[in-house]
Parts: C-alpha cells; structure tokens; sequence
DNA sequence: AATGAATGAGCATTCATTCAT
DNA sequence: CATGAATGAATGCTCATTCAT
C-alpha cells in the first residue's frame, strides 16, 4: 500500500497545504469580489472544493482568514516585485526599450496580474479599517521597493544616462505614469490586452525620458 | 392638511431635502467605511438622525440608496471637476506656478475630499460588482474632463507653452503624477497638509514640464 | 385619537412590560428545562409568544437574558421569603401548630413553587461557571432570610419558647429540616400534593421541637 | 496481531480499561462543568487523553457516554454510601462522637468528594430530563441507603440510644442535617475545609441527638 | 415621521458523527 | 488508535424589509 518511491512521503502534507492555498485562493477571490462583510465563508469552501470545516481547520475565523490572504497575497506581490526589480536595465543598450520592457513585466507579474488585482481591491476595501493589515505590506512592500527602484535610477544617473534631482521622487513617477492608462480597465475588471500593456509602457516610458533622459551617455 | 400659507410650502420641503442629503451623506460615509454588504441601515440612518422608515420613504431600497448615493456623489464630483477645470491657466504667466497652483486646487477639492475618497472606495468597491452604476460617471466623468483638460493642454501646445504629440495622453500622464505622492494616504485615510499638497503638486508638475515644456514662448 | 380615560395611557408599556415579563418567564422555563447551552432562542421566543427579534430588542443577548432571568426570579423570591417570613408565629398560641403553617407557606410560596425550583436549577447548572451571577442573591437573599430567622427564633427564645445556643445554627436546621423530605420530588420534577406538603413540615418541625423546644413557657 | 504471551494480555485491556475509565471521568467532569447540551466531545476526549474516535468506539453517542458516565457515578456513590454505612456505630461508646465521626466520614466520602458533586449536578441539570437515566440510581441508591440508615437507627433505639417513632423520617432528617451547612459551599464549588466538615457533622449531630437522644442507656 | 415589533433570510460558527488513512 | 477531513444539522445573531400605531 505504501509504495518505496519518495513523492508519496511528500502525498499527505502536499494535499494539506494544496488545500491550505486553495483555500487561500478561493478567498482572496470572493473577499475581492465581495468585499470582507460580504463574503460568505461557504462560498469560500466551496470555490476551495473543500468544506466548510476544513476552512474552519485551517484559518479559524473569517478575520483570521483575512489576515492569511492578505498576509500570501503581499508575500507572493512582494516576492513579484522584486524578481521583477531585478530586470531592470542596469547598462542598459536601448534605454528607451529596456524600460519599456521593464515597465510591461511590471505590469504584468506586479499589477495586472490576480494578486496585483486582490491587493488593490484588498488596500483599498479594508486598507483604512484593518490598518494594521497591511502595515507589514507597507514596510516590506513599497518602503523597500520604491526605495531599490530609486536606486537603480540613482545609478543610472551616475552613468550619465538620467539626470535627476530626486530619486525617490523619480521612482514614485515612473510607477505612477506606468499605470495611468490602466488605472480605469482594473478598476472595472476589464481584461487588459498585450497591445495595452505595450502602449502605456510606451507612454509611460517617452514622457519619463523626456523629462529626466539624457542624450546618451558618450559611449567608452 | 396641506395648508395654503406660503411658510409652510417652505419649511415642509426644506426638511424633506435636508433630510434626503444628511441621508445620503451618512449613507455615503457607511457605504465607505463597510462597503456595501457590511453597511447597516440602522446604522444609515442614526447618522442621518433619522427613523428607518425614512430612508425607506425615500429611497425604497438599500440597492437604491446605493444608486442614490453614486449618483449624488458622481454629480457633485463631477460639478467640482469642471469647476477647477475653469480655473486652468489659459494664459498663464508663470506657467510652472499656475499649474502648481491648479494641481493643488484639483486634489483638494476633487480627488483629496470627502466626496473624491467616496467615489474612489465606491468604485473599488462596488465597480467590479456594478459597472452599470458607474457608467453614468464614466461618461460624464472621466470622458470629458480628460478630453476637456486634453484641450487646455493642446492650447497650451498650440500658444507655445508646451510641446505635446497627444494631449489626451499628457492629460492622463498630468493626472497620474498630481496623484503620484498621495495614494498611499489616501488608501489608509490619512490627513493631508497643505504641505504635502503643495509638494506633490509641485514635483508633478516639475516633471511634467521638464517632459513637455518649452523654453517659455517668445513674449510679444 | 386619544380618549380620555385612564386606563389607554398604559396600554403601550402594558404590552411592552408584558412581553418582557413573558419572556423573561419563558426563558426562565427554557434555561431551567434545557440548560444554559441547551436553550434554543427561537423556543423562548416562540414560548414567550414574540418573534426572536424582540427578545434580542428586549434583552440584546443570550447571556444577558439569562441575567435578567436570574436577576427576576431572585428578586421575587426574595420578595417571597420576607414576605412568608413576616408571617413567622412571634407570640405563638400553639407554637408547633404555628411553625408548622409557617413551614407550609415556606414551601409552597419560596420553595416548591415554579420559582423556588427554577433558582435551584439555575443555581445548580450554572452557580459554579457564573459566581457574579448569583452573588447578588446570596447577599440578599439567604444571608438576610437566614438571619432575619435566626432573629425570630431568637426572640422566640428569649421570650421562653425555644431554647437555642446558636439561633443561626437553627435557623439553617430549620430549613434543612422543612425540606429533607421533599428534595427528591423536586429534583425529579414531581408534583407536591398538599398533603405531602403538610406531612414533610409537621416530620420537620416536631424534629425541631424535640431538639430544641422547651416545655410551654409559663403561662402569666 | 494479538500474541499469546502473557504480558500483552494484560497492556491492552489494561489500558483499553484505563482509556474507558479516563473517558468517564473526563466527560463527567465536562458534563457537569457544561451541561450535556454544552458539553463537547472533542474536550472530553482532549481532557481524557484519548482520541474523539476512541471515544466513540467506547461509547457510540453521547447519550450512551451520558448513560455510562451516570451509570458508573452512581455505581461508585452507591458503593461509597454502603462502605461508609457499614462505620455506622452499631455499639457506640461515645454516641455523639461516633455519630459525629460517621457524618464526617458521610460528607467526605460521599457528599463532598468529586463524584458526589457530579452526581448532585447531574440530577439536578438533567434529573428531570431523563428520569429513566436515574431510577436505577433511586432504587439500588436512596431507597436502600435511607433503609439502611433507618435500620441502624432503629437498632440504636431498640438498644436505647435513641427513642424514635419513624426511623425512616429519622434518617432522611439526619442526612438533612449534615448537609445544612454545606450546601450552599457545594453549589459554587467551594472547597469545604476539614474543620468545616467537622463543624457541620458536629451542628447536626447535636441537634439529632437533642431531639432524638436518650440519656445514655444503663450499662449493664 | 418615529417607534417597536414582526417576518424571513442569511451567515458565522459549532458540533455530533462518520470515513479514510 | 490517531488524524484530518467531510457532512449535515443547529444555533446565535444580524439585517433588510414591512406593518401598525
């Protein structure tokens, strides 16, 4: 009954925690869509394809639940973020295209992507009732990546590719051009195309240039 | 019952209205604070200071209240949209001041004020959920004061103050940066400073200029 | 629309008070049946004949229902024992014949009535989990009837009647006395007949004649 | 699975006796700390040691563990009483000291000690319910016990110890009496300290004897 | 228009009980 | 025998909504 081969070791945990995060899933989803009041903790088990007590098993209270989804959704954007951070065009050829490129990841695996969804909707349903919710977000979310996308433009200006007065502000305004031409299509749930994503990358990237590119640095 | 004496044709009606918009402001807040399945009529209504059957003689309908509410709401912002549009700097002296200046005025009185969070949390909220009760904004909203301050910045363009290839773009870039700095306290319901006003105002349009202005236009 | 005479004025709280007063009896009826965890609400409201709503109108909890039940019966037996007790034979003429009408009353108006047995049932499910609840009988309650007896079994001793070392000691005798012979019935919810009633005092206070009687003061 | 050697026979039914008696006693303790409504069989099992499944591989249902705890409570109480009752001095030397001895013996065994308060709270929180679950008790308990009681008084009154009419009142009286002042300490779980067992036993013996006590017998 | 009660639905949570491993 | 999951029924409590006064 007990086969000799390793994976079966790994067969009774594996379907716990698949469990553990189906249901973290399922909620994150129906708290998005329905907000935390309305949410229905059997809605939840049943989009989990597990019942209602595993649920209860699991996270112990509807508060608690929240605390979990919101606690995996910041770890996994965070984890995004910075992965994706660590494209960014450090000696960059094409600076304009490295951006872009840069720019339309971010959106893609950080923003407009499922967590980047839920996040948004979470911050902006629950951010000002359970502050404290996100406290952990805000430190080792935006505190720390905002502060790495600072730097890198910080380099790029020691290169002589930027010229820039403030990083920080620079960064906070790069993030914000990024999503101008989406803000709207998110908050209405509208699927955003490739083409989409290009564009506002685009947008966002010449008007960033304009204001803080250099003619390209002299080549060595 | 109904009196012919001018006075009472007054004061009937006025406590009518008055109570309609206390009811739709304390509606507006609760809607806010609990989203739309935790808000509580009871509750509604106690912070309107009136009886239960009153928001139910007015409005019919939690769902209906909510429609009420969007739609006060929605007007309201619109109406002040189009009030500090007025105050664009068309002939501007010091470009970089007025725009300053009309940035400032923009958050304060739409997007940083009461009604702009209602509107913001309502449609994070609710805009998934009901597209429908937002498409009236949409339309009469976003659609035209982009367009309109599309236009501002294409006369701008024209009269040699900017230098601009898509207005509607510039436009939605122009709204991105003004709102760069203060998302984050606006999410947890933090207060703003004038300070803090001025200074975000400030650093949008710094970038905003450096992408799109010129060297002022020669002076006749 | 309002007449004029007297009685309407208390129609209102008349069937206000009269509610909570059936419910407080049927919830009283519930917990002592069925246990604290064992009452359904939906039952005491159907039994009080009012819909959920109202008990939780009237009493806002579970817990604090069961307060107000305790609170209640305590209050009115209290009432009953000094009531019964201002009945106690002071100038005796058959002084056997006296204590055992005084013993009667004792049981049928304090103990073995509907009231008598749900105290006892509450204070036995739920005086050792909720102490606070009833610490405010115990102080008004037996501590005043207990010594309120001793007093009368005092004078009675004094005036030559009884001769007694300790009349608190007695006092406590006395009771355990008038009741040895119906705890069973009680416990099992067996109902009491008159006879029995009369059979269990006369056992009772012959016992305590014999102990602590003396023969018939003398006569002026 | 089961080998033949002896040791083994006596670990499992051993600790399968061990499992069922720690069953018992958990859930009677529950039982009489909740109530059965609120008692939880998850707890029992956790205060037992065991696992739910082993509970009701004992049991089968929580009446049936209801049934077993009564029945094994009663059981140890009937028991208790009769062990005690053989103390009872047939052939006193010192009446009042003996009788004072066997009441504390009484208490403390029986009375006061954990399975007489469980059993006291079960008759009372459930006595009414089910009478069924009790006759036994009534019948092997009380109805023998007061008996037995009767007879030894009726022997000390035939030795002329005591002069008695119904010895049967007589022992029903005497056991009211040595509960006197105990009751209200057991009904909130008081702990009752030696010297107060003792002063009960002596209250009650005193009076007993003061109503019933011969001046002692003439020695032959 | 306010108040209090009622109705009926919904929901979080608990729990007895069973099943598979 | 233990563990964890599942099922199904309760149950406390809230709430939208309506009605009567």
């Amino acid at each position: 009954m007990t086969p000799a081969i390793a994976p079966d070791i790994a067969v009774v945990p594996r379907s716990h925690t698949a469990k553990r995060l189906s249901i973290i899933d399922a909620a994150a989803c129906v708290f998005c869509r329905e907000g935390f009041a309305g949410a229905n903790i059997d809605l939840i088990a049943a989009e989990a394809g597990v019942s209602r007590q595993t649920v209860y098993n699991h996270h112990g209270d509807k508060e608690n639940l929240l605390v979990a989804v919101v606690r995996e959704i910041t770890e996994r954007i965070n984890a995004g973020v910075f992965d994706t951070l660590a494209t960014f065009p450090d000696k960059p050829v094409d600076l304009e295209a490295d951006l872009v490129a840069f720019a339309v990841r971010l959106n893609q695996n950080c923003i407009c992507n499922r967590d980047g969804k839920f996040l948004r909707k979470l911050l902006h349903t629950e951010g000002e009732r359970y502050p404290a919710l996100f406290a952990g977000w805000r430190e080792d979310g935006p505190a720390k990546t905002w502060a790495a996308l600072a730097a890198r433009f910080a380099r790029l200006a020691h290169a002589g590719w930027l010229e820039i007065d403030d990083p920080d502000v620079a960064a906070r305004q790069f993030l914000a051009l990024v999503n101008a031409d989406l803000q709207m299509a998110m908050i209405f749930g509208d699927t955003v195309s490739e083409e989409q994503l290009r564009t506002a990358a685009t947008n966002a990237v010449r008007c960033f240039l304009r204001a803080y590119g250099k003619p390209r640095p002299a080549a060595i």
